[in-house]
DNA sequence: ATTGCCTATGCAACTCGTTGCATAGCAGGA
DNA sequence: TCCTGCTATGCAACGAGTTGCATAGGCAAT
C-alpha cells in the first residue's frame, strides 16, 4: 500500500488539509496515483493515530474550520523505510487494450469513436503537463534536487502521453483499415 | 468492472478452465489486465450463473478434474453492449514516482539499486515482447483480423517498454548526478 | 427567492482485490 | 523416502477502493 506514502510526500512538499490533499491528487498527484476524498481523510485518520503526521486546527472565516496536517518524525522514517524496500511490479489496468482485443468478436468500426475520445484526452494531458513545465520549471538550468525529482516525474509523464497519442493513432489506423474491409 | 469482459475475451479466442484462465493472465492478458486465480473462479462462477458462460466438466487421468468454460450468447452480447460504452479513464498506480518523489526528503542515491532493478524487469519483458512477436507474428503480411487487433495490442506493449526503459535511464541518470553532489 | 456550486468533513454499505490456507493425487529429484 | 512442485478448485478473512448520502455555511448568478 502506497497511498499513505503518497500522502506523506504531499504534505512534506506543502502540509494540508484533507480536502486540499484531494485536490492535489485530481491534479498533480493524481496522474500517477489517484484517490478520492474518502480514502483520504479515512488514511489521514489512521496517520495521524499512528504518529506519522499532526494536525492543526485552522478556523477560517466564511468558510468551514479545517484540519491542517504536516508530516512529523516517525512519518519521516517509515518514508525512509519505505524507499528502502523493494518495490511490487506496478499492476497495469488497461481497458481500452481489452476491448481493441474484445473487438475482433464484433464490429471493429464500433471502437473508433472510443479510440478517438481517448485521444483527445490524452493530447488535453500532454498540454497541461507542457503547460505546467513552463509555469513551474521556466530555468531548468536552476532547480535543487526536489524540483529535479519532480521534473524527471513530469518528463516520464509527458513521454507516456506522446507514446500513448502515436500508438492511439496506430491502433485507429488499424481500425479503419479493418472496419473499411481491407 | 472489466475482469469479466477480459475473461470473455480470453475465452472466446480459446475456451478454458480457471486455472488455465489463471496462467493465461500470469502471462500474455496480465500484462494489461492482473488477476490472481481466486478473483477468477469467483468471477467464473459469477458469469456462469448469469448464463454468460457455460461449463462443461472434463474427467482427465493422472490429474483432477477440470471445468471447460466457454464463452455463451448472452456473454457475447454483454461484450458487445460494453465496447460500445464509454471507457471509464485508466486509473495509474505509479509506486516508482511516488518514491522518486519521495526521495527529496531522503538520499536520492538511496532509489539508485531499486531503479536498476525495474529497469532489468522492464527490458526483461520486452524481450519476452519481441520474442513472442516473431513467434505469433511471423508473417505480418497475413494477418486476419483477430490477429491485427492482437497485434496491435502488441505494439503498444512494446512502445510502452521502450519508452519505460528510456525514462528509467533518464532517472538513473538524475539520481546520480543528485547523489554525486552535482 | 431559489438554485446550484464551493469549502470541509464524515458515515455506511458495498464491491474489488489480496493473502493465507486447505485438499488431493501425481511426478520428479535428493 | 521425503520434499518439492504441478494441476485444479475452493473457503475465509481482510484490506483497498468506490458510491451514495449527510451536514452546514457562504457565494454567485438567475
Amino acid at each position: 500500500m502506497a497511498l499513505e506514502h503518497a500522502i506523506l510526500v504531499s504534505l512534506l512538499e506543502q502540509p494540508g488539509s484533507g480536502y486540499e490533499l484531494a485536490r492535489r491528487f485530481d491534479r498533480s498527484i493524481g496522474r500517477f496515483w489517484t484517490a478520492t476524498h474518502q480514502q483520504i481523510y479515512r488514511v489521514l485518520r489512521r496517520m495521524e493515530a499512528d504518529g506519522w503526521i499532526a494536525a492543526q486546527e485552522v478556523a477560517q472565516d466564511g468558510r468551514p474550520d479545517k484540519k491542517v496536517y504536516s508530516a512529523a518524525g516517525p512519518g519521516r522514517d517509515a518514508l525512509a523505510a519505505w524507499l528502502r524496500e523493494p518495490v511490487e511490479p506496478e499492476t497495469v489496468r488497461h481497458e481500452l487494450a481489452v476491448k481493441i482485443r474484445a473487438a475482433a468478436f464484433d464490429d471493429p468500426g464500433a471502437l473508433i469513436s472510443e479510440v478517438e475520445r481517448h485521444r483527445e484526452s490524452h493530447a488535453a494531458l500532454l498540454a497541461r503537463y507542457l503547460h505546467g513545465e513552463q509555469r513551474d520549471f521556466p530555468d531548468l538550468s536552476a532547480l535543487d534536487t526536489r524540483q529535479e525529482l519532480q521534473h524527471v516525474v513530469l518528463r516520464g509523464g509527458i513521454e507516456y502521453e506522446r507514446m500513448t497519442l502515436a500508438w492511439l493513432d496506430d491502433v485507429l489506423a488499424t481500425l479503419r483499415r479493418l472496419s473499411a474491409g481491407g
